[in-house]
RNA sequence: GCCUCGGUAGCUCAGUUGGUAGAGCAGCGGAUUGAAAAUCCGCGUGUCGGUGGUUCGAAUCCGCCCCGAGGCA
């Protein structure tokens, strides 16, 4: 099956994404038996330390049995980023390759993943008081303000839209320019560059619905509620990234007792599977066709069959 | 055995004096440019328990049967 028009334009990144609870972890593991890598988490809730089960990181005998990075490595205080994440997983690439490992990345969060290979526009950090303040207001008022100082973005958005309409205007306060301005630039991808081995894990939805709906009580039996318990007493503000990691505010629900242990349950399984439900519009549409999918149930012994679609 | 209440979407339930049914949740489709496990847009998916009547027309009225909950014996 090799292609000879097909050269080399660089370096290997391998890439194995998908939605939550569709067997990337343990199909990473098991490339790891096979050759040298680096697996680096490509995961918005796993670079934070405080909920490594909740947020279905890899345990700590599988993260023995491999070298990986950039899991659980930011503290809950700092709010990570699709270019923050972007910036750091270049570096570990960059690592792994000068050991001869093969990056491997593994993920289920599709904007960092496009950041790094496609880059994003190059608009500098916000200050942090406008931020504040432009978060503080009520949607209806910051779309007001975006209709006021940047009409072309706020018509291409919906009125409900809250993060998207706060995002584009912070950029107009911060920077003075548009949002849709700055989107024409896109700088940093290093798609082009790298000789990239995607693989898309998108299983049956049934199978992954009933994963979905195993792993969240698995989570609530094995230590999640002491888990969210010591995020609580950190005191972060509500907005931060790790508040909103799935589990979080359905535990918090049950731990102030206004709900009970088969409610939380419920919820947050339900908002697993509706997690799941995204990532799967998300992998299906916004990849490039040429990223092999693979459509069944994943388990070890389909590994050869595997490494084929992986193009190894 | 008798009485009462209930049986409508996957779940919880609405459904006014008869005009082939609608909410929430779940689910499905889509978007996605620095919070993305976020945020937003769109879509009812139905032997109205069964059956036989009354009627131009029945989820609605009547009979019988089935199932569930409670009560009386």
């Amino acid at each position: 099956m090799t292609n000879p028009q097909k050269r080399p334009k660089g370096k290997s990144v391998a890439l194995i994404a998908g939605p939550t609870a569709s067997g990337k972890t343990a199909l990473a593991l098991r490339l790891a038996q096979s050759r040298p890598v680096t697996i680096i988490n490509a995961d918005s809730a796993q670079v934070y330390g405080a909920l490594p089960i909740l947020s279905a990181q890899p345990s700590a005998d599988e993260m023995a049995s491999a070298r990986h990075r950039l899991f659980g490595y930011l503290d809950g205080r700092e709010a990570c980023s699709a270019a923050r994440w972007a910036q750091d997983a270049k570096r570990e690439i960059e690592v792994a390759w000068g050991e001869d490992r093969l990056p491997l990345l593994v993920g289920g969060t599709g904007m960092y993943l496009r950041t790094l290979l496609d880059g994003i526009a190059p608009i500098p950090e916000i200050d942090p008081e406008i931020r504040n303040a432009v978060r503080a207001l009520p949607t209806a008022e910051a779309y007001r303000a975006l209709a006021d100082t940047d009409a072309t973005s706020a018509a291409a958005l919906s009125p409900n839209d809250d993060s998207r309409i706060k995002r584009a205007l912070e950029v107009m306060r911060s920077t003075g320019k548009s949002i849709v301005e700055w989107r024409k630039l896109r700088e940093g991808g290093i798609g082009d560059a790298v000789e990239l081995r995607p693989l898309l894990l998108l299983p049956p939805r049934d199978w992954l619905h009933a994963r979905c709906d195993l792993r969240f009580e698995q989570m609530l039996e094995r230590g999640a509620v002491d888990e969210v318990k010591a995020l609580l007493a950190l005191g972060l503000p509500a907005e931060a990234p790790v508040m909103r990691a799935i589990g979080v505010p359905e535990i918090a629900a049950m731990l102030r007792g206004a709900i009970d242990r088969d409610e939380a349950l419920a919820r947050g399984q339900a908002a697993t599977r509706q997690y799941a439900k995204r990532q799967y519009t998300w992998f299906r549409n916004q990849s490039p066709d040429s990223w092999p999918r693979y459509a069944e149930v994943y388990s070890d012994s389909e590994f050869s069959k595997i490494e084929r679609l992986f193009h190894f």
